[in-house]
DNA sequence: GTAAAGATACCTTCGTGTATGTATATATAG
DNA sequence: CTATATATACATACACGAAGGTATCTTTAC
């Protein structure tokens, strides 16, 4: 009812959430009521607008929930100095495609920011946050391969902003199909093969027979 | 007034698609009014529902028009017996993508279906045919592929359906960032470049000098 | 006692569906 | 060639529910 413990009080917080996550998922963020996802939670809308200003902060605070296991990965993306960059980059990555594919939430949460939520001016605050989560990693990307470059690691025809926007680029559009839901590839397969299969062929060829720009 | 003439009707439905057209890419598919729709065409809701069925008898008729020219681009994509194929089939989707950058309605339309419209279950119908044009472009992409592999011209570490998959998803990935408005590149710059670098990098080298999968 | 944590109630706004009104184009009969 | 009938192409009006915001209770921890 009321006045629960502040510890009762942030568990309701996350049932909330967790409501929101599968009521969005279901009717997009657009028809969703908050008062089914307050149903949905076991409660009230009173319970929503209490801990949410509104659904604009609800879908942000779920929001919160999917940048934090995103910049996880991008922090994993780091430069070992013993270990080859481009190598070391093609195993994190594809531990996290992995990850994601035996996450459910990950999906869900990954699902609803691509594709069950219109971007529209009242979302801007929303729309701003993935670009710039987009733009950190492509940017951690970006440093990545200069690392690589920089180490001889690269092929010549490469530059790094365009390596990193090519990878982010084919991750996504994966991504966007694998979410469909009814792909007939799996990330642990095909996609991550395909990153292993890029960073391999734009790393420098060991011995330097380079034609025309075959990457 | 009423009972215009059949040609002035055929006018105002084509109005109306304009109006929804604009209306959806500014609201979303799912806040918008079809009253907004109506206003902005100059008319009232009673031609809407003239003319279409409800709202998503409205989407799916400006659904037809991305289709009719995706489909378009798709029949392009053919075989020139006197040339390599994976050349032409780079020249063909290129002029695709310059074309998407040039015409602003076909970018409108790419964004409501990408990113202004969220594919729960009442737009059914719709989602399932994104997924057929989507597939139909896969398998014509996956039929050139073959094409060039029964040719000779496909690396051999290149199977055809991944090749097609791997050419779809990076496209994909490209317009996905693309459309979100504040690229810091360009489709007839950096996305052409890299399409026509894949196609390059899988065909067949002349001398076959192959090692492990570097593609 | 008081403030946190929600529940309940009320109001308002908006959007849709449908029903009906209406004027005109077009077909058809004579 | 008219006159009439009918289907077409909308406009208008109404009823209805859904959803959100806000204000006001209620309970309980501290």
């Amino acid at each position: 009812m009321a006045r629960r413990t502040k510890q009762e009080a942030d568990e309701t917080r996350v049932t909330l959430l967790d409501a929101a996550e599968q009521v969005f998922l279901e009717r997009g963020v657009a028809r969703a009521s908050l008062d089914e996802v307050a149903r949905v939670a076991g409660c009230t809308r009173g319970a929503v607008h209490w801990h949410f200003r509104d659904k604009l902060g609800l879908f942000l605070a779920l929001d919160e929930r999917l940048l934090l296991l995103q910049d996880a990965v991008c922090c994993r993306l780091d430069i070992c100095p013993d270990r080859p960059v481009l190598p070391a980059m093609a195993e994190t990555l594809c531990a996290a495609l992995e990850e994601l594919e035996n996450n459910p939430r990950r999906r869900r949460l990954l699902t609803i920011m691509l594709q069950r939520c219109e971007y529209v001016a009242e979302m801007a605050p929303a729309l701003e946050r993935r670009r710039e989560a987009d733009g950190r990693m492509r940017a951690r990307l970006a440093e990545l391969f200069t690392a690589a470059a920089a180490r001889g690691e690269l092929a010549a025809c490469w530059r790094p902003e365009r390596a990193a926007l090519f990878l982010f680029a084919l991750v996504n559009g994966f991504l966007h199909e694998w979410l469909r839901g009814d792909a007939d590839f799996t990330l642990s397969g095909e996609v991550c093969a395909s990153v292993r299969g890029f960073l391999g062929a734009c790393a420098a060829a060991p011995a330097g027979a380079e034609g025309p720009p075959r990457c």
